[in-house]
DNA sequence: GTCTATAATTCGATAGAC
DNA sequence: GTCTATCGAATTATAGAC
């Protein structure tokens, strides 16, 4: 890697982090500037302007989220191993890539028409496939007959603040154990 | 209630609903105006300062939150039936109060120092208590024995979403059904 | 790539007349 | 309480010299 693109990976990491702990709009082109030792105008060096930062880093992890659940969804897995298949890969790319998470999950709102809508419809796409694999489990009989909107609801809630654990290094934790410990709890919950 | 308080009201109606939507940084006190069919200069009737706005409608649910957790606390309930009543009480206070408690999930790190030290304490304080409930259902028995810090942040990261379902009216759902699926989902995990 | 300087806009908040 | 007008500060982004 050349000496720009270790500068631009270090202005990635920068903003990332900056973003998470003031928000996007928090965040100013000096906040990064002052970051990176240097003035405001160099930050476009790296790239074209606030937003296309946002939409850039967000539809990149985005599309890694839909790349995982896509080979999930045509595997041969039953429907049990396909959720814990979730999970796993939730937390993969939560624990390598934790800011880039947090900014998926807390900054989309950030967005402009008609790049807003778009990546709704994306988030809708995902959701609904996370129901398809409930739905065909409880058809199956392997999960409970609970309400299918709210059992999706509830699994995506259980995975979603995953990015909590890695943003903070004193909350690091274990990624093997961590995903058998949400697995346990997303399928047999917490009474004993 | 007389004329005043009725304008307040609208007027705090309002805020809330388009912080939700563009997020407290993202909207303006024209933007407040503008839907109040008034000038910027009349929102400041209602409030002293944006921040304040924030500071005052934060804390006011925060500290709903924490009252009632604090009775169920000093209750004689068993740890599960405890964990039960948390749920109640998020579930009543969200279909209630959603874009408070959407304020409360989503806007705090929009407070500023010394005041964010001091919500953080409290959130914390917050989770404290609940960590402390399901360690007592661990130690006799009732749970199942699970990382506790898992454990707290699966329960919680569980029902964090639900103003998700208030705010949206196309997604209302009946808050009694809600419940029971919620706790069940909590206690028993969906697999059959 | 780095800097200085600045354009163009937007925002929170206030003053003061009615 | 309502308005007009405006201040002062902050922000994104660009122009142009080195």
């Amino acid at each position: 890697m050349n000496v720009v693109n270790l500068k631009r990976k270090r202005f990635l990491e920068v903003s990332l982090k900056l973003i998470h702990e003031k928000g996007f709009k928090g965040t100013t082109m000096r906040d990064i500037a002052t970051q990176l030792n240097c003035d405001v105008a160099n930050v476009y060096n790296y790239v074209d302007s606030k937003q296309a930062l946002l939409e850039e880093k967000l539809f990149e992890i985005s599309g890694a989220f839909h790349e995982s659940i896509n080979n999930i969804l045509i595997s041969s897995y039953s429907p049990v191993d396909k959720l814990k298949a979730i999970v796993s890969f939730h937390i993969q790319l939560t624990s390598r890539r934790p800011f880039e998470v947090a900014l998926l999950v807390n900054e989309w709102r950030n967005l402009k028409e008609p790049i807003l809508s778009k990546f709704l419809e994306e988030k809708g796409g995902y959701e609904d496939k996370v129901r398809s694999i409930i739905k065909e489990g409880i058809n199956s009989g392997v999960l409970r007959d609970m309400d299918l909107e709210i059992a999706t609801f509830a699994m995506l809630s259980s995975i979603r603040w995953l990015h909590d654990k890695y943003t903070d290094p004193a909350k690091t934790v274990n990624p093997i154990e961590l995903e058998k410990q949400i697995s346990d709890f997303i399928l047999e919950g917490i009474r004993a």
